[in-house]
Order: structure tokens, then C-alpha cells, then sequence
DNA sequence: TTCAATACTGAACATTGTGTTCGGTATTAT
DNA sequence: ATAATACCGAACACAATGTTCAGTATTGAA
């Protein structure tokens, strides 16, 4: 187990992150700021953090592990009991987590410049995609696996980011729609 | 008309900064980097542009309106020769453009952490489409416009990007069919 | 409780990149 | 020919990065 210290500060550092990404743009905060406001020292933040960029990857890999995992179990508990049409309800579950806004994750997505950030939710939702098998199975043979995959992941990324810019008026099963229509499933 | 001299260090900037972006991220390049590869004095520089970034805008601005004018252009005078399908060709026709490789535009598309000048190609695509009243009548009424002019062009910087990522095997008639089987139009 | 390991502090420091300024020089358009 | 314009290049102030180190506090385990 970590040192209860470290984890604090870790979990400091997170915060001030968040708080500060909410506001601004990643390229455009400092070190600085990020330790003033998790008031802690600069050679803390340089123990815990290699680069301002290390904290990001961490705190995505932190938060899509934490957010996709419990999608995923909830998942395969619905199969198991239902034994339902599961990919379906994977896409409005997780919008229905993202209008929830636990995390925070839509201000970050629809945050200017947030290309980063929005990278890592597509990686990891391919990875996640891909381990659909229900899913695959509607795939266009014509097309190949890896342009599907990516295809899938693209088009509900950037159905997220046009809700959450767009000022997320409509319903999470409205969005689940459109997203079905675009993608022809 | 521009000054000569103002042309020329112009362009110097623009190749020098496109040699570079070939190479890494728009982020970790330097103005020092640029003027040193331009062979160009910093006051200089900074007389063109205001920052960095004016750089990267102005040069999409430049690449693009010549590209989509281009595609435009060729675009009505198909249509008026020949009054066919004319939505289909343009998509292809860019493809091969993309292929033709004139303006290094893949060698920027397909960079590491490129997402700004994506994010300009999109915006720029985007345009196009919502001056294209042939493609405009294939929408599902369901879908808002927005929506299916910012999924229309999304899908096709992803497939491009796609394309790009793994080397550029396929021919562009075999990536439009991609494109068009991904939006199904 | 003791104690060695571990983590935090805070200030100093070298380094790098940004953007500005200015006097002097070269080129341009007319 | 000449006035306007652009470039040079070196110096400068400033801001942010990432490192170092001696001193202090906290922790987990014996």
C-alpha cells in the first residue's frame, strides 16, 4: 500500500489539476499553479510527476480505468441476468454517467483545446469497443477491423463533444439516438 | 501588392515551419527552431506574427483556402459539364489529392499529437459540406444539421487519419468506399 | 516506543523559451 | 533620387521548467 502522505498529495495534486483544467486550457497551466493551488512544494510535485504531461496521462489512466471498469462490470452483470442486446446499452450508459458529471469528465471534454484529454477517452474506448463481441458482429465486413473499431469510438467522441458544446440540452437517450443513427447499428 | 521582401521571409517561415512539423509535435517546436531554419532574424519573425500560434493559423488558412477553392472550383465545373452525382467525387477527389502529396498535407495529418491542424482541416471541411446542397438532402431528418455536417466531416479526417496511420496502402478509391460504407451515403 | 525509511519543505539555481526594443543597414516602389 | 519599408542582430526583461540540497516531519514496522 502507498504512503498515506503520498497518496494525500497525489490526490491533492489531482484535484488542483481538475479544477484548474476546468478553467483553462492544459497547455496553459504552469507548475506553478498547480502546486500553489494544491499548496504544495515544487520538489513534491516534481517527486510525484516526471512533466506536467506524466500527470495527465496518470490522471486519465486513473479516471478511465475507475470510470470504464465499472461501465464493464455493470455490463457483463446486465448480460448475465438479462442476457439483452448489451452493446446498446453500454453507449447510453456511459452518457448517462458522463450527464451525472461525477467527475467532471464533460467540462473537461468540451473544454477548448482538449484534444489531449480527448484522445485518451478514445483510445480507451476502443479498448473497450473491442472487447464487445455482440458489437463486432455488426461490423461491415467490407470494412477492416481496425478502421471499424476506430470509426466507432470517433463518431461517439465526437457526438459527446457536439452534446457538450451545444450545451448538453438533450437527453442522454436522445444523444444515444443520434449516435445510433450516425453509426448505422 | 505585398512588399518582395515581405513575401519571401514569409514563405522562408512557412517552409521552414512545415520541415519541422514534419519532423515534431507543433508543441516542442521552437520560434528559435523556426528562424534559425528560415535564416531569419527574431525581430523579423515576430513582425509577421504575433505568436506561434498566428503562425500555425495563418499557414492553415493559406493551405486550405488554396485546397478546398481548388476542389471547389473543379467541383461546379464538373457538375456543370456533366450534372452528375456531384457530392460522391468530391470526397474522392480530395483523397487523391491527399495522395498526390504536393503540399506534405498527409506528412502533417498523420504526425504525432497533430490535433490542432485536424482541428483546422476539420473546420475547414465543415465549411465545405455545408455548401454542398447535394449532400445536404441525404441527411436523416432526425439528426440536427449541426450534428450531421460536423459527423460528415469528423469521419472523414478520421478516415484520412486512418489512412495515414497505416501507410497509406489502400488507393483512394478504396478509402472513399470506406468513407462512404462508414457514413453510409 | 523507538527508529530507520520515506516523504515534504522551501529556497536557490541553471537553463530554456518568449516577446520586445532599438540603432543601423539594405531593399523596395515610385 | 528618395522616402518608406523591411530586415538584422544583439541585448534585454520576463516567465516557466526542472534540479538540487539541507533540514524537518510523518510513517509503518519491530
Amino acid at each position: 500500500m502507498m504512503d498515506r502522505r503520498k497518496r494525500k498529495t497525489r490526490e491533492a495534486i489531482f484535484t488542483a489539476f481538475v479544477a484548474l483544467l476546468a478553467k483553462k486550457d492544459f497547455s496553459q497551466i504552469t507548475v506553478g499553479e498547480i502546486i500553489e493551488k494544491a499548496d504544495v512544494g515544487r520538489a513534491t510535485f516534481y517527486a510525484h510527476f516526471e512533466t506536467k504531461d506524466f500527470l495527465m496521462k496518470e490522471f486519465c489512466e486513473d479516471l478511465f480505468c475507475h470510470i470504464f471498469d465499472a461501465t464493464q462490470e455493470l455490463e457483463t452483470d446486465h448480460r448475465h441476468i438479462f442476457d439483452c442486446d448489451a452493446p446498446d446499452s453500454v453507449f447510453l450508459h456511459l452518457l448517462q454517467h458522463l450527464q451525472k458529471n461525477d467527475n467532471h469528465i464533460m467540462e473537461l471534454l468540451t473544454s477548448r483545446n482538449n484534444e489531449l484529454f480527448l484522445n485518451y477517452f478514445k483510445s480507451n474506448l476502443a479498448r473497450l469497443i473491442s472487447q464487445m463481441p455482440l458489437l463486432a458482429e455488426k461490423r461491415n465486413e467490407k470494412l477492416p477491423e481496425s478502421f471499424w473499431i476506430n470509426h466507432i469510438a470517433s463518431v461517439f467522441v465526437e457526438t459527446v463533444n457536439w452534446w457538450g458544446k451545444h450545451g448538453m440540452k438533450e437527453s442522454p437517450e436522445a444523444i444515444a439516438e443520434y449516435f445510433y443513427l450516425a453509426v448505422q447499428l
